[in-house]
DNA sequence: GCGTTTTAGTTAGCAAGCGAACGAACCTTC
DNA sequence: GAAGGTTCGTTCGCTTGCTAACTAAAACGC
């Protein structure tokens, strides 16, 4: 690191890398942070995502999610949707329920010992949240909101686009030649 | 730390809560991008730290780090530095060695197949970088970087606190009552 | 009505993170 | 030198994320 802050700009050779460098960085440990305050209350961070984001729906006096919804909710694809609904539901947090139209999907709610653990992380929420963030005063906050906002939106459409395509390299016995099965479309990063 | 009284917030949406989101958010969007990037040379994203920090360690001219000294620089636990050293060790990139002093540690050194990798991945990092990046203008990529290094400068004596303590409720088969277990030190926010 | 395709969700298997528990080597202290 | 503790690394078992492959139901096409 050390890098004097005085010249930073000219002389720092890449930004851009630094910053995601660092930010790879802050992910773990914000995982390291998160996991063990939401373990006080029995749960994990992921499951505290699906908690929340059915509180809110109930409580905006939407219908149940069906699992799909749960999904681009949180960003994250079917098959973690299953496995994170299932441990909650073996928790008894919440109930798998088939509403009436389309038998091949499952809606979600919480039971009563959901909306229970949900209340007792809210209370705790804001002052916990206000812990991490105190490194940052309140407008630098809203300036790191303003800019993580930003990458969102760029980089959302990025992540889709790499969904159809790209498998790669099998490098897990490859000989030493491994990695030119790149090759033909090399080029799939583009302009 | 947090002595901001500042209501001025509670009002509005909660700047500080909104980051968090967002920023957990992106924590799974970037690791969505990485993914498939890094795969295009046979590694992951996990390697690829793994395999750089071997790299910029030689180039420095220092001597092979411990396994332990790859978990600080990376900041992960033992466990998972054993698993991807392993995989990556089986994939003939990296080699471990068991140098002359200490009988119970072991260092790791790049192998020329894992120079090479890496030396293509180089080879595209600023460009892709850029891309990942290009949602910023590049004043908002210093400011970002700013940002990024006074949150990790806050959170991880945070995350550090946290090792020693506060394993918490077992909730996995816990009766109506699991949560309660934290009782005692119910205080680890501390003020 | 029947075949095809699309969509919802699950399963299997892998990587990466963790904590807990452990063996082996090292260090300290008597 | 032997006893006790610390440190390094590994192994076990868990959650969470993914892809690939699959089933079942719905929707479309004719």
């Amino acid at each position: 690191m050390a890098r004097h802050p005085h010249r930073a700009t000219s002389s720092s050779p890449r930004p851009a890398e630094a910053a995601f460098r660092e930010f790879w960085r802050v992910t773990g440990l914000l995982r390291r942070v998160a996991e063990p305050h939401f373990a006080r209350f029995g749960i994990s961070p992921a499951q505290w995502g699906v908690l929340r984001a059915l509180s809110r729906r109930e409580s905006a006096g939407d219908a149940p999610p069906r699992l799909t919804d749960l999904g681009s909710l949180l960003l994250v694809r079917p098959p973690t949707v299953t496995g994170v609904v299932g441990r909650l539901e073996r928790m008894g947090l919440l109930a798998r329920t088939t509403p009436g139209g389309d038998q091949r999907s499952r809606c979600v709610c919480l039971t009563d010992e959901g909306r229970r653990v949900v209340k007792q992380v809210l209370a705790r929420h804001p002052r916990w949240i206000g812990q991490l963030m105190a490194g940052l005063t309140a407008p630098e906050q809203a300036e790191f909101l303003r800019l993580l906002r930003r990458m969102i939106a760029h980089v959302e459409p990025l992540a889709e686009r790499m969904d159809g395509q790209g498998p790669a390299a099998d490098r897990t016995r490859a000989g030493p030649g491994g990695v030119k099965k790149t090759g033909g479309g090399v080029d799939v990063t583009s302009a």
